[in-house]
DNA sequence: CACCTATCTGAACGATGTCAACATATCTTT
DNA sequence: AAAGATATGTTGACATCGTTCAGATAGGTG
C-alpha cells in the first residue's frame, strides 16, 4: 500500500476515494449550496478528473446517496445523543424533536439533499432500500426510546417543524 | 409564412405559448416523470424551439413555477371543493386531509414539482413571494374553514401524510 | 404605407452526466 | 523477484441541458 502521503504528493491512486468524495460532496454543500453540487464539481473538489468517481459509485445519483446517507448517520447520532440525555421517556421525545429541528436548521444544505435523495429512491424504485435504511433508522431510534406508535405523531410535528425551519 | 404542410398550422406565432408551454410541462411530468421534465423537453413537446420559452418565462424555474403554480390551483380548488361539502367546521378539516392526500397520491409527480418549486424558491430567495401564494391560499382556506391555529396540527399531518403517501 | 414591438428560429457557448480506451499503481501467484 | 491480474485514475469524446444572441416573421399602430 502507499503511504497516504500529504496533499503535495498525488500518489495517483488516492487511498480512499470515496470517503474523500463524499466528504467533498459536504464541503460543497455547506460553501455553495444544493444547486452547486454536481458530480463534476465533486470530483474536481477532490482533486480528481471527472470520471474518477464512477470506480467508486455507478451514478451521480449514487453519490447523492452516499452523502445522504452520511447524513443521515449523523442525524441518527444526534437524535440518540439526544435520547440519552433524558432520563424519561416523555422528556426524551422532546429532546429528540429539538434535536431534530437543530440539525435540519444547522445544515440546510445537507438535510435537502437527504430529503431529495429519499425521494428519488422511492419515486424512481432504482435501490431496493438499502441507503434509506438512514431514514427507518432515525425513526426506530426514537420508538425504541419509548414512544407509543400513537406518540409517533410528535415525531413527525417535529419532522414538518424540521422541513419548515430548513426552508422557510 | 412559406409552407403549411402540417394539419394544424402552426402560425409561427403560437396563439398562447405560455399556456401551452405549461400544459406540455404537464404532460411531460405525468407522462415520464420529473426527471425528464426539461426546458427543451417542454419547448419539444409544445413543437417550439428551444429558445422560444424564454419569451414567457425567465428562468427554466420560472417555467417549474408557473407549472407548480397551476399544481396549487387545482389543489386549492379541490381542497376548497371537500370543505364546501362538509357541514361543519369538524368534519370539513378531515375532508379536506383526505383530499390533500389523494390529491398528492394521485398526481406525485406534479405534487414533487410543486414542493421542489416552493423548496427552491425559499432557499434562494429569488422571488420574493409571488408563486408561492399558492401554498398559503391552501393554506388559508384551510384556516377559512374553521381551524384553530391548534388545529394547524391536523393540517400538518395531513400534509406529512400526503408526503408519505407520494413518496413511499 | 412605414415603423415598432412582440414573438419565434437558428446557431452557438459552456457545463453537465456518462462512457470507452488507455495508463498506472497495487495485489496475487509463481 | 518476475509476471500477470485487478483496481484505480486520466484523457477524450458524445449527447443533453440551460442560456444567450443575431436575425426572421408576424401583428398592431402611427
Amino acid at each position: 500500500m502507499a503511504h497516504a502521503h500529504e496533499v503535495s504528493d498525488r500518489p495517483y491512486h488516492h487511498g480512499d476515494l470515496s470517503r474523500a468524495l463524499v466528504q467533498a460532496g459536504r464541503r460543497i454543500l455547506e460553501n455553495e449550496g444544493p444547486a452547486a453540487l454536481s458530480l463534476r464539481a465533486v470530483a474536481r473538489e477532490a482533486g480528481v478528473s471527472p470520471a474518477a468517481p464512477y470506480h467508486h459509485f455507478k451514478d451521480k445519483c449514487d453519490l447523492m446517496n452516499a452523502v445522504a446517507k452520511e447524513g443521515w448517520m449523523e442525524l441518527g447520532a444526534a437524535v440518540a445523543k439526544a435520547r440519552s440525555q433524558a432520563p424519561e421517556a416523555r422528556a426524551a421525545m422532546t429532546n429528540i424533536g429539538v434535536a431534530y429541528v437543530c440539525f435540519a436548521r444547522d445544515n440546510p444544505a445537507l438535510y435537502r439533499t437527504m430529503y431529495d435523495s429519499a425521494c428519488d429512491r422511492e419515486t424512481m424504485g432504482d435501490h431496493p432500500k438499502e441507503a434509506d435504511s438512514g431514514w427507518r433508522h432515525v425513526r426506530e431510534a426514537l420508538i425504541d426510546a419509548g414512544a407509543d406508535p400513537a406518540d409517533e405523531r410528535e415525531l413527525e410535528l417535529a419532522t414538518i417543524g424540521a422541513w419548515c425551519a430548513a426552508h422557510g
